[in-house]
DNA sequence: GTCTATAAGAGGATAGAC
DNA sequence: GTCTATCCTCTTATAGAC
C-alpha cells in the first residue's frame, strides 16, 4: 500500500478496523442477501457510527464489491494450494474448490452473489478487485475443466462453460440450506458434490 | 367461489383484473426478485391505481404468494400430464417436470423463489393454497423418486430429499442466466438437465 | 371498487463539530 | 477519522371522495 515495509499503528489500526467492517459485510451478505443487509446492521455489528463508515467504503455496494472481492481471493488461494498438489488430477482439483465453495456457504460465510440488481452488477463489473480476482480465478478452474475434459475424466458432450458456472452456482446452491439438519453437514456436502459430478441418475440405467 | 355456476359480468371483471395483477407480479417477481419489485411498478404496468391493488390483496406478501401459488398450480397440472403418459417411467416424469421448470425460467414467468426474507417466509407458510399447492407437487415428485429408486433408475446412494430439492432449485439455476446466448435455449435446457441427472464427470473414468 | 392524495417509516448518504 | 444529528428519497400502506 506505502513504500514502508512496516505499517505504522495507524494503518495497522485502520486496516483491522476494515477487516471488522467486510466481517460482517460477509456474515450479513450470507445471512440476508444484498438488498435486505442495512447499512445500520452492519455499523452497529461493528460499533461504529456510520459517517465513520462511509469514510472507508463510498457505498453500499462498494461495501458488498470489497467483501466479495476478499472471498474470491480466498477462493484463489484455495484453489493455489490444490494446483499445487501433485497427488490431485484436474477433476480433483475442481472437485476440492467446490467442496470448499459449500463448506464456506455452510458456515454461513458465502455471500449470495445472485443477484437481480443492476446497481450492484455495475459497481461490481467497475470494481477492479473483483473482477480481477473473479477472472483469475475462473481461469485457474477453466484450465481444470481443460485438462479433465484431455483426461477424459469430465464428459466431453457437455459445454466447458457450463461446467464452469455449475461449479460456481454450488456456492449458492439453496439445496444446502434446504437439507441443513437433516444429516450431518459433512455428508451433506459430499452427497451434493457427489450428485453434482456423478448425477442424480444410475449410470448403468441412464435411458433418455 | 359461489354457488352460483354462471358467474356474473362483474366477477368476470374483477377475476380478469387478479390475472393481469398476477401476471405483472409473475413477470416481475422472475426478473428483479421480491425485495426489488415495488407496488409502484405493478400498479403502472397492470394500469389501475395502489389502493384497487390493495382491495385485492392485503400486502406485498400476499401478492408474491398469490403468484407462486398458481405457478404451483401449472406445475401440478404439467406433474399430472406426465403422470397420465403411459409411455413414460419415473425417472422420464422427473425430468419432464424439471424441463418444464427451466424452460419456465428462461421465458422469464418463474419466480425466483429463495429468499432470505423472512416476512415473505412467513406469509407464504401461512398462505393455505400456496402450502397446499407446493404439499400437493411435493407429494407427486417424492412418488416418482420412490418409482424410480424401484426400478434402479435414480442412484440409491443418494438422499431422496437431495433429489426433490434439486430438481426445485433447477427452477431458479442461475447458470442457465449465465450461459442463455451463449447457446440456443433448447440445447441448453437439454445440457443442463443431462448434467443434473448424469452429471458433470464422465462415468467411466469416474475416480473418487 | 376505483381513484387522488398522503401518511408513516425505513434506509442510504452527508453536514459539521471535535 | 470518528462522532451525533439530520436530510432526502423511495416504498408500503391507507384515508376519504366518488
Amino acid at each position: 500500500m506505502t513504500t514502508r515495509t512496516k505499517p505504522t499503528f495507524r494503518e495497522t489500526m485502520l486496516q483491522a478496523r476494515e477487516d471488522a467492517i467486510l466481517d460482517a459485510v460477509n456474515r450479513l451478505l450470507a445471512t440476508k442477501g444484498f438488498e435486505l443487509m442495512t447499512v445500520d446492521e452492519v455499523v452497529a455489528d461493528v460499533g461504529i457510527a456510520k459517517a465513520s463508515l462511509y469514510k472507508h467504503f463510498d457505498s453500499k455496494e462498494e461495501l458488498a464489491a470489497a467483501a466479495m472481492q476478499r472471498v474470491l481471493a480466498t477462493a484463489q488461494s484455495v484453489a493455489a494450494d490444490l494446483q499445487a498438489d501433485a497427488s490431485l488430477g484436474p477433476l480433483d482439483k475442481l472437485k476440492g474448490v467446490t467442496r470448499w465453495a459449500m463448506q464456506t456457504q455452510l458456515a454461513g460465510q458465502m455471500p449470495s452473489l445472485p443477484s437481480h440488481n443492476q446497481t450492484l452488477r455495475a459497481a461490481l463489473g467497475a470494481h477492479k478487485g473483483y473482477t480481477d480476482s473473479l477472472f483469475g480465478l475462473s481461469e485457474q478452474l477453466e484450465q481444470w475443466i481443460e485438462g479433465a475434459l484431455a483426461d477424459g475424466s469430465l464428459r466431453s458432450s457437455l459445454p466447458p462453460t457450463l461446467m464452469l458456472y455449475t461449479v460456481f452456482a454450488r456456492a449458492c446452491d439453496p439445496v444446502l440450506g434446504f437439507l441443513r439438519g437433516s444429516l450431518p453437514d459433512a455428508e451433506l456436502v459430499e452427497s451434493v458434490l457427489d450428485a453434482t459430478f456423478h448425477g442424480l441418475a444410475h449410470p448403468l440405467k441412464a435411458g433418455s
